[in-house]
DNA sequence: CTAGACGCTACAATATCTGTAGCAACACGC
DNA sequence: GCGTGTTGCTACAGATATTGTAGCGTCTAG
């Protein structure tokens, strides 16, 4: 597992800043990512479920995903699946205007 | 080039649901794309320059993720450089609260 | 014409991701 | 007990994406 979790405090891959927005900014710029985060903003799923919501993709990055979005705090593992906790509520607020944007983007 | 170009109307990799939202989160879903989009929220900023700003990302990359986001209307090359088109104003805004949000995560 | 910066590309080495298969643990009905 | 199904999660090889270094052709300024 030669990837490193970012983490608010530390610095971060492509990033000697260590600077908040950068560490936030490469963990979200992962694959799948944004994603997991966006299928789970209403409900809580199993690891089979999110599965088959993010296109069937392969178990062993999401699971690397699901790691590294545990350990920075944005989800965690609840007796009904994966779901967001607080700060990954907050966080997806953050960027759920997204979706609006993309609806107009693609009427452009 | 192997990798294909979101675009709102378009299916896209790891989504055949062609939903603009999906095209949008795989396409800032990849590596510097976010990073580049901040570096230029408030100024334009030449090739080179912008390949300072990100940590001396490889050229190579930067290249292919400019001409991703030039297709997808986001940024386009002006006399001063890279700049954020309206549209990428826009998607900058939608998640621009993005840095409030990473100095409270910080902070946890 | 030299020197520098520009946008951009080639290419090999490396890191990351995919796809398929399968594990151990637990719950269910039987 | 036994089989059947689900859970979260892992192994591993092959495909893809990214890195790092070098350098192209063009333009502008001295």
């Amino acid at each position: 597992m030669p990837e490193r979790v970012p983490t608010a405090k530390r610095s971060v891959r492509g990033s000697r800043s260590g600077r908040p927005i950068m560490a936030l900014l490469d963990l979200l710029g992962r694959r799948w990512t944004l994603r997991i985060l966006w299928e789970l903003r209403e409900t809580a799923l199993t690891s089979r479920a999110l599965r088959t919501a993010c296109d069937e993709a392969s178990p062993t990055i999401l699971q690397t995903r699901l790691t590294e979005l545990r350990e920075a705090g944005f989800i965690e593992l609840t007796e009904n699946g994966y779901a967001l906790t607080g700060l990954g509520k907050e966080l997806f607020q953050t960027f759920a205007p997204l979706h609006r944007f993309a609806e107009r983007w693609s009427r452009r």
